[in-house]
DNA sequence: TGAGGGTATTGAATCTATTCAATCTCTTGA
DNA sequence: TCAAGAGATTGAATAGATTCAATACCCTCA
């Protein structure tokens, strides 16, 4: 009926052999004789034995699996990211374990109580407390959203400066002379950066953005459409292009210009920045910077696997992008 | 510097007291002095520990933990399910683990290896060989794409046909005489359901669809773009309303009719099934049928847990889904 | 003063699987 | 025929935590 729970001394009785036994023919230790060995297994198989997984990892010290640690699993950067770091794991023979988190604690408890080999963290609530902990622990961990470099911590991030260079000399080489900046969260490193690297750009090639041009949009589509209505409602002239510091509050801004009339991009043009899913549904067509989670995920694993399995030192590896130019953006003369 | 695993041993010795009388004072077993709890509690503290939770859940027999089984992490079904799934666990006080997997070995390795207390399992890779194994193991398991029930098997489920007579009355209701069906998956059950829900209500109005009308789209946004695009070329009239058994369908469907150059609705009505996030954005924004993947992410946790805490024997819920009318669909005379 | 009783703490068993040294069995060769 | 050696199998220790029966201690009261 139930409760049915097979232990390797279940099988050993069954078998008529010692536990050691069992474990030498499960664990394909060449020592025993082949029909001691098939009998065992064909043993275990009729019971449908299946090892004790917290026996196993308490005595061997190991699970043969990774963590990947999120605040959340909803949006193309996420699963994009999962999805790669779980084609890695698998091509290398680890398991993968996806945690959701809202605190630190939960992450610690699976770290340091060796539930996994090693971790991929992408997680702001990770303190500098713990990762000093982490670091002490030796576990191997790689984080995707810091720069982090020791004997057993290493980061993939992306040069989130960069994508606003890229966007800038974008916009300038196809003839646009009047910008509007829409920014993602003021504190957020990213649209620091993004805005910096951007900003910068057009200073040096001589051309400021007035104040008046440049709002917040939280990265949020709900938010920059709001927002870009308000702006419409000025009846300020329209800037030659809108760089908005992701691909979300883009598609909120062009849904505001197109429901005030505007023709993308004839009127104005419009860039993004993550090239998600819809930027290249929607209608017209987004521009955007893309940069390669999956790329990212690879490189974690593979940053993380070396140092599992050679006792390799962190590194921290830092990845560009590139624009894609879609129907949003247009040749200016 | 690193490698430094702290255990229960190394607490008490540090505290100078018995292992036993730290783990009492870790677990909040009151039978200790509070100054003996204390001066434990700060000593586990300073010295960064961390139950090793291969031990504890040995002994324990539990984990406390909930695994969530599913092929993959990408598409707004897997996240908005994955996500819902997270909040309920985080609720009722478990743990969630996320498995990916593109076989049944493993999520037999982790159900029978005892890593958790309970699963949801979204994943067909699972037969009804291992699905007896799972019964008999007692392992409290709830399906989310399959009907079963048992005294530790459950299911949350959709009721496609259902889908399928909602799409079918709320088309003729508007007016339209004339329809076409872009399918999912031949052999996929969702897809028969709702295509014969879908057809069983027109039958019963008079209305008959020709099969020059009705193709494959393999619930996918490009192969149904390319059917439709083959479809147009026939020059065949258009009818007055299209049934794409999924919203990435759909949206392919739209995309094709928009590049011909006709107009949604006006030429057209077109309706989906899933309500993905992309159908609300798409202009013209899409007509479906939401069901919600939260709703069944929450009973299957609830369901779940009642068999976990209070011994309940599994259950069949079957989720019914409602129209969401929106731009794509218009009243006809 | 010493038996009885309550409270705080500890020792030892246990959970399941792995590992290695020890044992047992069989064969071979002097 | 028996020692040596090879090969197969087993016993016991171990991993880190929990649990419960047992002990130690202190106090009270006859």
């Amino acid at each position: 009926m139930s409760g049915n729970k097979v232990t390797i001394k279940d099988v050993a009785r069954e078998a008529g052999v010692s536990i050691s036994t069992v474990s030498n023919a499960l664990n394909n230790v060449d020592v025993l004789l082949p029909e001691t060995k098939n009998h065992i297994l064909e043993v275990a198989h009729r019971l449908h034995y299946v090892p004790n997984l917290n026996g196993r990892n308490l005595k061997a010290k190991a699970t043969n699996a990774i963590g990947l640690f999120v605040t959340s699993i909803t949006g193309d950067y996420y699963s994009a990211l999962a999805d790669s770091i779980y084609q890695s794991c698998r091509n290398r023979g680890y398991d993968l374990h996806i945690f959701i988190s809202d605190n630190s604690e939960a992450i610690m408890a699976q770290i340091l109580g060796r539930r996994i080999d090693g971790a991929v963290i992408l997680d702001e609530h990770v303190g500098e407390s713990e990762i000093a902990i982490l670091e002490d622990s030796g576990m191997p961990i790689v984080f995707v959203d810091r720069e982090v470099e020791s004997d057993n911590l290493a980061s993939v991030v992306f040069d989130s400066y960069h994508e606003g260079e890229l966007v800038g000399n974008f916009l300038l080489e196809k003839g646009n002379k009047t910008f509007m900046l829409i920014r993602g969260e003021r504190n957020n490193f990213d649209s620091i950066e993004r805005a910096r690297g951007f900003l910068n750009v057009l200073n040096n090639a001589g051309v400021t953005v007035d104040d008046k041009y440049i709002f917040d949009g939280l990265f949020n589509r709900e938010v920059t459409y709001k927002g870009m209505l308000e702006f419409l409602d000025k009846k300020l002239p329209l800037p030659d292009a809108i760089f908005a510091e992701n691909d979300a509050s883009a598609i909120g801004a062009m849904e505001a210009l197109l429901d005030r009339g505007f023709k993308i991009p004839e009127d104005v043009s419009v860039i993004g920045c993550d090239d998600i899913e819809i930027s290249k549904l929607f209608r017209p067509s987004l521009s955007t910077v893309r940069t390669s989670y999956e790329k990212q995920g690879a490189l974690a694993i593979d940053q993380l696997i070396s140092m599992l399995k050679e006792g390799a030192k962190g590194t921290k590896i830092i990845l560009r992008g590139s624009v894609v130019s879609r129907e949003s953006t247009i040749e200016r003369k």
